[in-house]
DNA sequence: TTTTTCACCGATAGTACTATCGGTGAAATT
DNA sequence: AATTTCACCGATAGTACTATCGGTGAAAAA
């Protein structure tokens, strides 16, 4: 092996990124009830005492878990901007949610244990996973603005809302597929995401469907 | 209070329920975690040991939990099935969104369990959920076919079942959203989906969209 | 009335996990 | 070279839960 000197700081910190890891693929595998000071600390090859050098307790480690998949999602919205911004319209719209899909692709077992804390009360993860929600769904929302929904009134702000949250959704729902094998082509996928959102941009852009006036009952 | 003697069956019956209340009441409060035979018997005002009078183990309670949401589930359904065929065509639609809405307001509790449950692979209801959402996804599917999505190539099965896994998710998203008080009018909630699916559904029967001719990549 | 059944109880053995403590040896510092 | 630091170790106290066991009194059966 290369390298295998390592100092003090540098072994610490390669421990630490093991503790995590593992504690990542625990989590996926067994959910949160099976993330353990035992198991990971055996998973990363240390004693579970050990552990405590790393972390002040087993609540700590979550929320390092929590801060690191912020992180990567950040970074990921970043690039998903970037790139939306580069390609042009109909192009971009495409991307606009094949990178999103492309992202969670990359990182299966962090999007489903964000499905996961998403719904579960007594997940130090759940703060997080609802954060990262509307951050999405405000992601999306100036996309669709741009797309041409309607934003001037309270009612027309809250529909966009409403529909940001629809769409993130489905493209959650199309990634569990995706995964799940189901929907092996990752552009026909898109292409029922473009269906959906272009569908529900015209039906709401016309002012009223075809059923009553507005809503019967306010 | 009247009737206070009850039969021994009757007796030990009504304990049941109450372990069952109990136990939907922790599994909505703290999630699958904090569902411990000590805390269900509490709240169920009996011994600890007592529990094991009614279910063998742990699990066989998480499988009684599973048994009766499935029942409530496929009554729930029997009734949209049949309000749906009462009701005229675009009546029906609507219909079609409302009733799968208010059956989970009926009940938030038990879909909030099931939501945590989808993904979680150590949940002894995570079979149930998925079941569950797959025999949704199946009772849409038929609707939409009524409603004039092709059913003829493999791929247009394909998509119609992508289509009914989108509007699963969607109607249950807003269903979070409007338990959250986030989108208060379930009117408004339906008029959303309506133009989702109605828009998804156009969008898709004219064969292809404004991007490309079919998709790029096949 | 006498006997049996059984829903419930308290006590407890066994298991799994959390977190702390003193010890150790190699890296880092002096 | 001598000393200090500290990442890691094994042992262990403390906690929470599961599941079993023998006992009890009232309902049910005889």
């Amino acid at each position: 092996m290369a390298g295998t000197s390592l100092s003090r700081s540098e072994a610490k910190e390669l421990t630490r990124r093991r503790l995590i890891r593992a504690a990542f693929a625990i989590l996926d595998e067994e959910g949160e009830a099976g993330l353990t000071t035992v198991k990971v600390a055996k998973a990363a090859g240390i004693a579970q005492s050990s552990f405590y050098v790393h972390f002040k307790d087993r609540h700590e480690l979550l929320r390092a878990l929590g801060d690191q998949a912020g992180e990567r999602l950040r970074a990921t919205m970043r690039e998903a901007r970037l790139k939306a911004h580069v390609a042009g319209d109909a192009r971009g719209h495409r991307d606009a949610f094949r990178i999103p899909l492309e992202a969670i692709c990359r990182h299966p077992e962090l999007f489903r244990i964000g499905m996961r804390a998403r719904h579960d009360p007594c997940s130090p993860l759940q703060e997080f996973a609802i954060q990262t929600a509307a951050a999405y769904r405000a992601h999306l929302a100036a996309d669709l603005a741009a797309m041409g929904f309607p934003t001037e009134s309270e009612h027309d702000r809250r529909r966009l809302e409403m529909v940001a949250d629809g769409i993130n959704s489905l493209t959650n729902t199309m990634a569990v597929g995706h995964l799940e094998g189901r929907y092996p082509d990752l552009e026909e996928v898109v292409d029922v995401l473009v269906a959906f959102s272009k569908g529900c941009l015209r039906a709401l852009r016309a002012p009223a469907g075809r059923d009553g006036a507005d809503h019967p009952q306010g």
